[in-house]
Formats: C-alpha cells, sequence, structure tokens
DNA sequence: TCCCAGGATCCGT
DNA sequence: ACGGATCATGGG
C-alpha cells in the first residue's frame, strides 16, 4: 500500500493537538513519543506499530472516499482537495480531557493548554495522568489559562481517578450508552462525547457538530441529517471540517 | 471595542 | 423542548 504525505494533515486537524506543523514537517507526541513526521520519512507509518496504529491503517479510505464522493457534490470538493484525512486512534483518557478544553475554544490556545498541562503536571511530553490532575486546584488550572474549564477538568479527573468512570467500560457499550456515560462527566455534552468517541474510540458512524459543521450543513445540505453519510458519518464531518478550517468551504 | 473560538450549563418561558 | 445569558481567555 501506498502511503501519501497528505495522510499527515490529519496531525492538524483539529482531532488531535500535540502536533506542530513547520513547512510540511509535523513535529509532535503520541504516547510518550516524540515524532517528526514529513514526506522524507513517510513510510515510517507503515512499519511503526504505533504510527500504523494511530493513523487507522487498517481501514480501506479509498472505498470510503469514493462512496462519500458520490454522495454530495461538496463532500467531494472536500475529498478531492483534502483527501489525505483519516480519523486518529488516540488514547482515550487524553482525548476526554482535551475535547473538555475545546468547549468554546480555538485550536491554537487549546493546543497552549495541553503543553502547558503537561508541562506542569507531567515531563512536558506525556499527557498528565488523571490521578495527578485529580490532586491539583481550580487556582492552578485558571493560572494556567483554562477558564471555566478548569472545574470540568478537576470533575473528569477526579471521576476517572477514582474509578467512577472506567474508560474502558465505554468499548462494550454502543454509541448512545457511550455519549450518555461520557456526560456524567461535567463540561461534556453531546459535541464534546461524540468527539471522544469517534477521535479514540473509531466510533466512525458519530458525527460531531460543532459551529462550523453547523454552518456547513445549513449551508451546503439543507439542514438534512447526517445520516446521508451513514454508516461513515464521522470520516464525512472530518473532511468538512477540515475544509472549513482551511477556508475550502 | 466587539466578535469569535471543535460548548456546556443554568434559568426562564 | 427551546432561547438566552453566562462562563474565562486571547487573537483578529
Amino acid at each position: 500500500m501506498m502511503i501519501k504525505p497528505d495522510v499527515l494533515k490529519s496531525l492538524d486537524s483539529g482531532q488531535c493537538f500535540r502536533f506542530k506543523e513547520t513547512n510540511g514537517v509535523y513535529k509532535g507526541v503520541i504516547g510518550d513519543k516524540v515524532y517528526t513526521l514529513s514526506s522524507e520519512n513517510i513510510n515510517e507509518i507503515k512499519s511503526d506499530k504505533v504510527l500504523y496504529n494511530f493513523f487507522d491503517l487498517d481501514r480501506d479510505y479509498n472505498k470510503i472516499k469514493e462512496y462519500l464522493s458520490s454522495i454530495h457534490p461538496v463532500l467531494k470538493k472536500c475529498i478531492e482537495t483534502e483527501g489525505g484525512i483519516r480519523i486518529l486512534k488516540q488514547d482515550k483518557e487524553e482525548t476526554l480531557f482535551s475535547f473538555i478544553l475545546s468547549s468554546c475554544n480555538n485550536i491554537t490556545r487549546i493546543k497552549g493548554i495541553i503543553q502547558r498541562l503537561c508541562s506542569t503536571f507531567s515531563d512536558g511530553i506525556k499527557f498528565p495522568s488523571a490521578s495527578v490532575l485529580s490532586l491539583t486546584t481550580v487556582d492552578k488550572l485558571n493560572s494556567l489559562g483554562l477558564g471555566f474549564r478548569s472545574e470540568y477538568i478537576l470533575d473528569a479527573a477526579r471521576k476517572i481517578d477514582s474509578g467512577k468512570i472506567d474508560l474502558t467500560r465505554v468499548d462494550k457499550m454502543d454509541n448512545d450508552e457511550g455519549r450518555c456515560y461520557f456526560k456524567n462527566i461535567n463540561g461534556i455534552g453531546d459535541k464534546v462525547a461524540d468527539c471522544i468517541l469517534l477521535f479514540a474510540y473509531n466510533r466512525v458512524d458519530v458525527f460531531p457538530k460543532d459551529v462550523h459543521i453547523k454552518r456547513i450543513m445549513s449551508e451546503y445540505f439543507n439542514n438534512e441529517s447526517e445520516k446521508i453519510f451513514s454508516p461513515y458519518q464521522g470520516i464525512a464531518q472530518q473532511f468538512l471540517f477540515y475544509s472549513s478550517i482551511k477556508n475550502i468551504i
């Protein structure tokens, strides 16, 4: 299988917040390791076990893109322009915390907050554990710029650390059950829950509706249901979202 | 100065 | 069920 360099766009598509792109070179963290990826070493993605899983290489995106392109011309345009985007398979805990932080926030600032959390509560690379975060204070989190999300992060950390919320249990739940389960944490509503299901549990049939997606569905799809993209709502969503933040649609 | 950012929550109606 | 106000912060 050929891996094209544009899969790296996935790292800067708003689903993960640990990578920075400079002239086509993507540097950032997966798990406890720093990666520097570009067209030069793109084939490492195939041979490295972590990367292979992270980029969801087992899934045949060509077939899915062909199918989605047949559904609507706008989606077809997004896929033709940004065809490399994949749904990453990210760490569950990190994704949960990260998307709590995404609430009413912008991607640049989310990345900054996460970097400060990693530096303050970990080694600057690994995402801090729930148990470490559960021991901090709202004031401390406020000092890192979390704003009103500080209490949400603390609530999530405590519930995960205490075992009240067990992220492995969601593996056995369907989407509705998982969404409902996540919403037991303050600061998680439908949209954030859907992002966690899509970007950490690889539930490609969920469709997080943020401000961009709402605009696009209203502007181009006459507010039709996302079911028109079934069973790949999540993948369609990511093409539309990325195209929106890149000002293509 | 105002508006917006991968929202959630609370409070009227 | 639905709409609006509010939450804290930085960038345009």
